[in-house]
DNA sequence: ACAAATATAATAGTGTTACTGTCATATATG
DNA sequence: CATATATGACAGTAACACTATTATATTTGT
């Protein structure tokens, strides 16, 4: 993006020991979303994982107890990095409906440029949110992870955009479902574009993603 | 629903043996709904499910090759049951708008009275579509199992429900998008009244999720 | 009624997963 | 230079997702 030196700050209740913290650490995140892309959720595991970075199985679970708590890192990582951009992308914007226009774009389109500023890539974060991210709150632990505030991030993003709709029309009943409907529907199209476009109208090199939920966004909320 | 003693039949692509032609059959499949329901799809096994109907696991493995085909089984059924209801509710319907209203209506809505024509929980299995159905196909073999056809009922109750939107508005260019959003939302939505609140605006008793997609249909449709 | 075919049950076994625990060694810090 | 801390190597465990084998029960054909 502008290639500021930003850093995206986790909680500790994120990881046992902050992987942001040391050459091993940062190289279990980088290499961790490398293999997670490659491979999927089900079939990355931590053994793997060491094997890739020339590392220990057991080192790997002294900075996150479980496969599943990794995934739930990354997910709060992109969260909170959309959050940034979100910000970033609405400031010193005065009309309300532009606002929410960038916003919605934001949450629709899909991460071409690596912005890396970090160790992180984002473009392939962006394809294992698409693809993965659901597996995190779609548990049988939703409830008790939920209270320990770990999809706080994600509820955060729906809450600004939430705030921008009521600034387009203040009578709108359903905010929060508009917008976690966009969101999820965005990253289903792009899926499902890619692997049963039987299910969506995507045509190749078309923002069509994009231009459906600017249009969907507009007309639900016209008066 | 109406009582009416009609079978969802099921191509064998689906099982090793038909579970529907055998008391064993029948079992595994009425109590491996229950036990997903109860433990999620991620602690369920067939060795768990095999001791609970007094079998076998080895037995359970001659219905279905694996419990992702297991899943991927109920998937297919409910869908093909969904067809059937929306065949139901869209005939003898004069108006073309009336008729996606219905179908809205029947995609949108928790299942709430078990209409039970056959030895299926359909409340249970409507839960389980509802938590676990993206499982079955945010997997790494999507693209071989899609080539199978395993997601057939799917993609056919979408195109139906596509060719009455069409028909309430022709010039529509996403309707395909239009309506998967609206399926995998209303799950959505569903999941986060229950487990996530602050990604929905649903208020205890009120049928919000139903309103609002037939809102969003209405004012995307309008010309 | 009886043999043959088929279905199911019981059991063992395999390789992998998702960890935990222990101990040795390497590296950093005071 | 001593001590603390981080990492690596390795062993071990219970469960998972199966596969294979054999025994027993049930169904079916004649």
């Amino acid at each position: 993006m502008n290639d500021l030196q930003i850093n995206i700050s986790i909680q500790p209740s994120f990881y046992c020991k902050d992987p942001e913290s040391t050459e091993l650490g940062r190289n279990i995140v980088r290499v961790g979303i490398e293999l997670i892309d490659k491979l999927g959720y089900e079939a990355f595991t931590f053994k793997k994982l060491g094997t890739q970075i020339h590392s220990n199985e057991s080192s790997i679970y002294r900075y996150f107890d479980s496969k599943h708590a990794f995934l739930v890192y990354l997910v709060n990582w992109y969260w909170s990095w959309i959050e940034y951009k979100l910000v970033f992308v609405t400031t010193n914007i005065n009309s309300a409906e532009e606002r929410l226009e960038k916003a919605v774009q934001l949450l629709t389109e899909e991460v071409k440029e690596d912005s890396s500023f970090t160790f992180i890539n984002e473009v392939l974060l962006n394809k294992i949110i698409i693809t993965e991210s659901a597996k995190a709150y779609y548990t049988i632990d939703v409830d008790k992870e939920n209270e320990k505030g770990l999809y706080k991030s994600y509820k955060r993003v729906v809450q600004r955009v939430c705030d921008l709709v009521l600034e387009v029309n203040p009578q709108f009943k359903y905010p929060h479902m508009l917008i976690s409907t966009i969101i999820e529907g965005a990253h289903h199209q792009n899926y499902f574009s890619k692997h049963l476009p039987a299910l969506t109208d995507v045509e190749e090199g078309k923002n069509n993603i994009v231009e459906f939920y600017l249009k969907l966004t507009k007309s639900v909320l016209s008066k």
